[in-house]
DNA sequence: CGACTTCGTAAGTGCAGACTTACCGTTCGT
DNA sequence: ACGAACGGTAAGTCTGCACTTACGAAGTCG
């Protein structure tokens, strides 16, 4: 359960939408599903998938739970990209050698 | 458009598993389609999906046609992860000067 | 303690999309 | 030129999952 879940859970654009206002700051359920075009079950729904991934935080203030980024989903997918992204460079430096 | 199709794309884990195996190396569609548990057809679904968001390139050579990663949707989406990586580390820096 | 807010969960519905089989175009070898 | 290999596409099926409404639990304030 590494960075499969992590992308399975970016992949749906509602829960990608979520993402990136938390980007922006910390928010609350309903702050969050206010201005979103799905219920507030559907986002605590999509909350819990991207808390899973290690996505998300959750935080309980009072009655209310604050959400925020977590570093560690993010900083997975990161390094998997960057790890690709060396291979490809590596094989495209490869296949430019073989030119003749 | 840009990083959401990737995102998108990726999020299948069929997908996943065809684009890891193309990081390790190009392949053609029947070599991809082997050892994977769904059949050719399914496997060119993919590939259509995955080249439409510039996760991977193709070539024609004889009557085959061989798969690559694609090193533009790779980079869009380190930078996207490097982005948000950025801005969450600066968010948790913040929370902490805050503890009074 | 009771009214109110905030949120998670249960239960049920509908649809996107991941599969399949069947078919056709293209390219190569003989 | 014919047969075979390779792969993209059409058409149809079926399952997962993104939604909804309804309810209950936990916390806050008077």
């Amino acid at each position: 359960m590494g960075t499969y879940g992590a992308l399975a859970a970016l992949g749906d654009p509602t829960r990608r939408l979520i993402f990136e206002r938390l980007t922006a700051g910390p928010l609350a359920v309903g702050e969050l599903a206010a201005g979103l075009p799905v219920s507030r079950p559907a986002v605590s729904q999509h909350l819990k998938v991207l808390k899973e991934a290690r996505l998300v935080r959750d935080e309980a203030v009072g009655t209310r739970r604050v959400y925020r980024v977590d570093p560690v989903g993010v900083r997975e997918l990161r390094d998997y990209f960057d790890d690709i992204w060396a291979q490809a460079l590596a094989a495209f430096a490869r296949a430019v050698e073989e030119e003749t």
